[in-house]
This record gives C-alpha cells, structure tokens and sequence, in this order.
DNA sequence: CAACTTATACTCAGTCGTAGCATAAGGAGA
DNA sequence: TCTCCTTATGCTACGACTGAGTATAAGTTG
C-alpha cells in the first residue's frame, strides 16, 4: 500500500562499510579511523567496479591499508539508528575483512583498536568477565520487570541464551545478540542518541558513530562462526607460526581459552599445516617447531568443509 | 583514486528481492511471478519502514502472499550481471523467507514452481541425476582444458570440490558454487546473453531473467545450510504432521534422502517436537502418531542451537 | 642444579553419526 | 482368513570424534 502510493524518488545513498579484522600483540582489533570511534566506510559510487571493489578503495584512501580476503556481512537500513546522523536515508553494506598488520615504516601507523575495547563482556579468556555480573545483569534484570506478560518472559529467556544464565554455557558467537540486548534496554550509549538523556551509558564499553558499534559486532559473530567450520585464521596468521602462536590468535577472536593437546590433534589431523622443519627458540621453553598452511588448503579455502572448533580449555 | 575523482551522483536504485520458499506435494517450491520467469521483487522506497517491511510489500502486493519468518541473504551489484535489464546501475537486496501454502478457495492461485525445474542437478533423492555425468561433467571438462597453466588445475579443483568428483562425496550446501561455475563455463542461458551467441544452452534447467536465478540458488544453499543447525523447517510445516512427513520436508530442502531411525532418533532427542496423542491413517500402513512441535523451540529459535544434521540415507 | 616454561605424546571415557536387525500395526489381494 | 506389502517404531553395535587428564621432553632463568 504505502509502497505503491508514495510516489517518490527511488533513489538511496548506499554506504560501504569494513570491518577489517586482524589479531596483534595477542588482540583481536579493527581498523578503524577518527581515533577509533568509526569504521573505515565511504559511499559506493559510479565509478567503482563492484562493491567490494569501492570498498577496497575506500578502506585504502582512509587508512592506507590494502585488504585481501573480504566477504559481504550483512546490509542495514534502519532508519532509526541513522536517523540522528544523516538527514538522508541510506544504507550501508558492511563487509568483513581479514589481514596481517605488514605495516612497513615508511607508511603511517593504522589505527589498529581491540575489540574488547567497545565490547568489554565478550572476552572470557581469563574466565567470564566481572562487569557481566555486576553491571550488564542487574540492569537486564530491570530491563525484564519493566515489561509485563509474555514479555517479561521472553526478555528473560532472550537474556539467559545471549549471556548464559543458569547452567547455559556461554556461547561466543552470540555477540550481535548481546549487543542488541544492551541497545534495546538502553544500555549502551547509542540508544541513547537524541533522546534528550545524554548521561553516561550504565554499561562500560567504548561507543562509535551511527551504528558502527552494530556493525563490528555482526563482523566479530562472524568470525567467531566461521574459524569454526572453514580455514579463515589463515589470513590472520604470518606465513610461518608455531601451534601456539596459532592457538593464541584463535582464542583471541573466540575470546575464550581452548584445550591446548586437543587443539593440536585437531589442527594436524585436519591437515592444515605443515612443518617447515625448522624450530624456534623464542618462546621461551621447549623449542617449538615451525609450521605453514598447506597450499592446498589455502587453495581449497572456498568450499572445502575444515573443522576447527573452539573446544574448550 | 577512481572514487574520490569521479564526482558522480551518489544515488542508486535499491531492488528487494524475495526467495520465498515452501515444500507443495513433497516437492520444494519457490514463489514467482511472470510464469516462473521472476521472482517477486520491486524497488526499496523511502515510503517503507525498513528493508524487510518494503520486502513484505512487494511479495503480499505481487503474489498475494504473506510473509513469516524472513532472513536477510546477500546484497547483489554486479554490473555484468544486470547490465542488459537496467540502463541504471542497481543494487539488489535479497531475502529467504520461509512459508507454508495456505491458500484459501478465493484467493487466485499462486505461482510455486519446484526448484528443481531450475536446477535439475541439486536433486539427488533418487540417486545422482543422470545429467551430470551426461552433460555437466563432460562440458566442465572441455571448460577446464580451455584454460592453461594454473587456471586449469584450480578450474579441476573447483568443479571436483562442488560437483563430488573422485570420491568426493556429494555436498548439497554448495548449490551457489554449482550454478557460478556453470555460469563462468558458459553452460546456462544467463551467461550466453547479450553476446550475441543465444543458442540453446548445453545444460538444462530454466532461466530467470537478470541474476534471479542467482539468487536462488543463494537461498537454497542458506535454507540447506540452516537446517541443520537451526530448527527453521517448523516454518515449512503445517501445525500437525507425522515424522516421516518431516523427515520428506527434509529430504526436499536438502535434495538427498537420509536414515529413516536415526532422523527420528535425531529430532526426538533434541526435543523439538511432541506428539499430539493422535494418531493418522493416511499414510498407507501402520498408523503414524502426530506431532507438533514443541512451543519453548519457536521461542527459541532465533537462538538456540540445534543440529538437524541430513544423516545419509 | 632447581624451578619454571613451553612442547608434545598418549590414554580414556563419553557422545555422536552411521548402519543394520527386529518387531508392531495397519491395508490389499489371494 | 491368511499372506504379503507398507509404514512405523524400538534397539543394538561400532567407529569416529570430543573433552579432559596424565606423562614426558627440551629448552630458559636464577
């Protein structure tokens, strides 16, 4: 009905946008510009081959960096959350971006942030973090009396699943449903954007523009999912690594710790790696010796079906 | 540099596109228009709430149908692709949406028409379709001699990976890669458009116009991907039904037949459904108790884990 | 040399996927 | 009515994989 009688102009301002994921110094961070508070994004525009190539472009222009593997996360358009930042409606096409930080020294440094930093509850690598109890469920818990009937209820039972609430185990890839949680009980600081109430948000956590924060949430969930059934750490890794170096970067995008012997058995049974027959000495220990991705798995990445689950630790 | 320099307008059209799926007569079905030739779709206006809320418009405005349960499923620009339909360059955004069809006397019929019309290859119910052998492999094959040096293996590793050559097994997720590679070899009737060679096409299955076949296939391979790990064939049910019409609702969507005792094993341990207490007598021998599915799953479903896994037959 | 760190091998129980055997309960035709 | 066919449903066995623990090897540091 409304689509047929409004006649207007069925033209939009389309956004591209990148999470751009890469793991250093032991953190799992995101490109990001303006000193960490928005994602690397510009309009798609005429001139761009394909969106994935206009964002290349745009992801380059702002921070120098050039991206190799990418793939499409998810395209938003509620006018809502952008409601306050652009007079306009747009949409944005948001895509997730895997790399190395190979920063030479004569390039600026790139704005390299934690994700932790803007999601503060999903690292549970030194067990569950303690703002979850003290802060994020009291107020949840309020958030569900507010409601009554039947709603009550599903608040509650939405709440147990995202965070894992009685006996429920903490699943990690539930970070969009976290987050949107917070967002609906007006817990982070962009709910409450333009409604009057700029006090500061009851729940730690660093903010970002329009609904940036939203987007590299939906980039994490899929990482998260993904290291799980298809070889993507790959494109975080340096061509030579040892088996805990590797561990390490996995627990740091799962944000949780992983049973270091079962690990390994999975790694080499699934044939991922190889050894490249030399050891180093600079962890400390026993020396660990060196392995690299098989090129054939690098090759197979696109439909070959590579299990590398989070057990845990 | 080509985005910063060329100073265009910065304004596109945005096309929603529905997959609208639901199993008629044991057969899995999608819902068109045009004869077949389409599927529902129309432009993104400011006029709608959101991009879900335009979809519904377009699908209940061109089919006649309501929407249920929708999920967002890729955002398409391929210039290539869509050159010949649009002067314009567009943007398309699609979605699977899942649906039983519960027509009533006075509404007109709709258009289902079987996927398998589409891709006469992603049927394996009865064992491997005969085309395959006959016609695909033979002509990838040919595709693949075209190419020299590294291009060619890859091209052999790609069609063994998605087609199950040398003992591979058959993996029925990969319906988008079977259908690009067709696409890139040159054997459907999309790809021979527009270059002035419109000579039937080697390999059967019926066109779409623009990339809608594309499409498709992207919502195949998510509903066939989703439903073993999320309970999302509820939405494909009617209220009442017996195990073995589930377990062919099953076998529809994912194109293959699978272990009659473990499936049931399967769905009872998990919990997902309850018997009603009756029991049906149009299922040819013994009677067949009923089932519904249990209420806390629907509740659940936007997270609970469950794993409906397509065990073979 | 002792204490500590990291690496790596091996074991074991429980669960899950695959597959087969067996029985129950109806209908159709000889 | 008896037999055969069909569908429904219960149960068992086995191998692969998972989660978690024990033990040993080989370095570094004080």
């Amino acid at each position: 009905m409304n689509a047929s009688d409004t006649q207007q102009r069925h033209e939009l301002k389309v956004d591209l946008v990148a999470v751009v994921a890469a793991v250093i110094d032991g953190d799992p961070r995101a490109l990001t510009i303006r000193r960490g508070s928005a994602l690397p994004a510009g309009p798609f525009e005429l001139g761009h081959r394909s969106l994935q190539a206009g964002l290349r472009d745009w992801v380059e222009q702002q921070t120098g960096h050039p991206l190799g593997y990418i793939e499409q996360l998810y395209t938003f358009a509620d006018r809502d959350r952008i409601a306050e930042e652009h007079a306009r409606r747009a949409i944005s096409i948001s895509y997730l971006g895997l790399t190395r930080d190979e920063w030479s020294a004569s390039q600026p440094p790139r704005d390299w942030q934690s994700w932790y930093g803007y999601f503060p509850w999903e690292d549970h690598r030194a067990g569950a973090p303690s703002i979850i109890a003290d802060a994020i469920l009291p107020h949840l818990k309020a958030w569900t009396e507010e409601a009554g009937g039947t709603a009550r209820e599903e608040r509650r039972q939405r709440i147990a699943i995202a965070f894992g609430v009685d006996d429920r185990p903490w699943n990690e890839e539930l970070v969009l449903q976290r987050y949107e949680l917070l967002y609906e009980a007006a817990l982070v600081e962009e709910a409450l954007r333009g409604r009057g109430e700029e006090h500061t948000p009851p729940v730690p956590g660093r903010p970002m523009i329009a609904d940036h924060r939203r987007i590299l949430a939906t980039g994490i969930a899929r990482l998260r999912t993904k290291i799980k059934y298809r070889p993507v750490v790959f494109e975080l890794m340096p061509p030579v690594f040892t088996l805990l170096q590797l561990q390490r970067a996995v627990e740091a995008l799962a944000g949780r710790l992983v049973h270091k012997q079962n690990f390994r058995r999975l790694i080499e049974q699934q044939e991922l790696v190889e050894e490249t027959g030399e050891t180093t000495f600079e962890t400390g220990g026993r020396p660990a010796k060196l392995f690299r991705f098989r090129p054939a798995v690098l090759m197979e990445r696109t439909a070959a079906g590579t299990k590398l689950s989070v057990t845990r630790a």
